[in-house]
DNA sequence: CCAATTTTGCAACTAAGTAGCATAATTCGA
DNA sequence: TCGAATTATGCTACTTAGTTGCAAAATTGG
């Protein structure tokens, strides 16, 4: 609620500047931040300088082949602040570095010695981190911040409240933990909800700010983004389909689909065997499917009369089933009454938690890195 | 994204001093503002000048008993505009006059004479507004904007989408239809929607602003609202259970306490004969009254997993049954191992879609009615 | 090499916030 | 009743930062 005085106006300007200037992933001329943020010449030249000196931004000098006096060309400097993300699944820890306009500039992948240790897999988590830090070849001390997505319910503060199977997560306070350890401010969230901020951000749900992101079979969870930011609910537990029972209704045992999310890559590659069994037109392969989309569809109800996302994302491995999968499970939703929500398959894959994570820690150091803004 | 100019920055600070006073019931002197808002008391005491000039301020001389100069008071014009709310359900059209701080001055109630003819209906609401304005005492043209609660999936538009059992209500423009005849802009959504936004101004929901307001039964609904904004879902199907299918298991034929959420007073009182027999100890109504709180506890189930609201508020009627209600289906839930949510009562009962109403046009129209303001 | 063109750099101006002092309007005690 | 103490006010001088506009600079093309 406080007043603005000039200095004030100043920040804001210089932040509406840096923002235009970052827009632009080819170097800019002034007149052209000019018309973009409707401040005078003069002023946009005076806060120019300005990032320049603090190093935001740099003067370029490209070859020109116009009329008139050559302009001066400005860009963005995006590599001056780092972010780290990290993915946690039970076989491995994967790690990205991005410059703060989400170009990935590094990874690392370490499997996992022991998943259950947590203290380990901080240990691996790390070394992730390091690796790709060194694949970037960009000094370490520019990472500012970072994210980690990893299973179970993971609430604000970065705590792991529930993940089942795995009595040594719970109450694991991940986001201290490895942010200790990387000398970073950390951020944490769920795998399946990270997966949907990165869809929103470069995959498959672009358009909407209201969806959710579905994974189904061996794995399961859903990762839900309202008005574009991630619900997490009480205790991280929005979509957090493990604990409703629900799961029960889908017949593992005798589901050989389930398995085209696992981790394993044997495990997948007998869900591709049942697939291609499918497409041939086996009936067996065909009945299991059915069975498979009915209680996809069943899952999706759920979503649909309490959330009503305007898309469902399907991903996680699901994807590599779309041409059979989609049209029934559609199909399932459509018998059953459901609102017509459209349901597609992910466009970015298995890089999903990986990619949002990165999204999560620049939405979160927003403005930390461009300064503040104005409201409506 | 446009920069701001000194005028921009005079705007910026002129809603922040309009947001300060606001805030104050009793007139206040421009010290407190200063202390408020962190300007100087120079450019406080020039923009409140402005304010009383346009009318948004009013300089008030009160009985002062202290040492030294007498310092000036000045108060909030909270009556200088107004907003009308309208809640239709299916026997009545009521209706509020509120001012922009949210004080309700005059209401308004319709019988309806046919709610299947959307027409009568909305003669009927324009008649209840009517009679709210006549009682507030205000000129008819203070009334700036408005909101509608009605029944149904109502989307962004203010289209009713769906409501089952009333066909005429399907497509209906309701919002487009009422503001044209008010004169006024107007805003629509679900009446549970908006007893969940009245909850969270002045209910039982105040200090969360991730829950949900439900009433089950004859009626059933879900109001939620996330990041103190109402969800409204995909075509406002967001917590319109009617459509889940889920209802069919309560078993509404044999359930008396479904009842509870009745329209028509001589049903409730049936229902609080039940709730009677139930204190009274009777098996009958204690046997039925565990399978009414199971019903409940199976959707509240799938509200947290889906959504994990940090609290539940029951109402339209259920908060007469708290004391029978509420503990067993807190305990339904456990057995369900349903993550801990708090489930309450509401503490505004009927009048919550009303008021909802009312909240949704003042949020609706802040920045048209305050100025914008900073993010972050 | 000069005209045409386009951008730059700077000086003069304006809007709006800050600082601080002399003054006005009270209460209280003699 | 009057003056001392107290507190808020009204105003002037000053600072910051955005805007305007013009002369100069740096190009291309004939």
């Amino acid at each position: 609620m406080p007043g603005l005085d000039p200095s004030a106006m100043r920040r804001l300007n210089t932040s509406v500047v840096l923002r235009a200037l970052a827009e632009h992933d080819e170097p800019v001329t002034m007149a052209t931040l000019v018309g973009q943020v409707k401040l005078s010449r003069r002023t946009v030249e005076l806060i120019l300088t300005q990032l320049c000196e603090s190093g935001w931004a740099v003067e370029v000098t490209p070859v020109h082949a116009d009329v008139g006096r050559p302009p001066r060309y400005f860009s963005f400097e995006a590599d001056r602040a780092l972010v780290a993300a990290v993915r946690v699944d039970t076989h491995a820890a994967s790690a990205a570095v991005s410059d703060i306009r989400g170009r990935v500039l590094g990874r690392g992948l370490v499997t996992l010695r022991d998943y259950s240790d947590t203290d380990q897999v901080m240990i691996d988590a790390v070394e992730a981190v390091d690796a790709a830090i060194r694949e970037s070849g960009q000094p370490r001390d520019r990472v500012r911040a970072g994210a980690v997505a990893a299973g179970g319910a993971i609430d604000e503060d970065g705590v792991v409240r529930r993940l089942i199977n795995s009595p040594g997560w719970n109450e694991f306070a991940l986001a201290r933990e490895l942010g200790a350890r990387l000398g970073i401010p950390l951020f944490a969230d769920n795998d399946a909800n990270l997966a949907a901020l990165a869809e929103h951000w470069r995959g498959a749900a672009q358009e909407t700010d209201t969806f959710a992101w579905c994974i189904f079979g061996n794995r399961a969870g859903i990762g839900i983004v309202i008005g574009g930011v991630v619900h997490r609910g009480f205790q991280g537990g929005a979509g957090e389909i493990v604990e409703a029972g629900a799961l029960d209704a889908m017949r593992m045992e005798s589901q050989p689909f389930g398995l085209l999310t696992s981790p394993l890559v044997e495990e997948r590659r007998q869900a591709a065997e049942w697939l291609v069994r499918a497409r041939a037109g086996d009936a067996e392969a065909l009945e299991l499917l059915g069975e498979f989309a009915d209680d996809v569809a069943r899952l999706l109800s759920s979503l649909a009369w309490t959330i009503a996302p305007e898309v469902i994302v399907l991903g996680g491995g699901l994807e590599v089933a779309e041409d059979l999968l989609l049209p029934r499970v559609v199909e399932a939703m459509k018998q059953l009454g459901t609102l017509r929500i459209d349901v597609r398959a992910t466009t970015i894959g298995a890089d999903a938690p990986l990619l949002g994570a990165v999204k999560l820690v620049l939405d979160r150091m927003d403005v930390e890195f461009f300064g503040p803004t104005i409201a409506a």
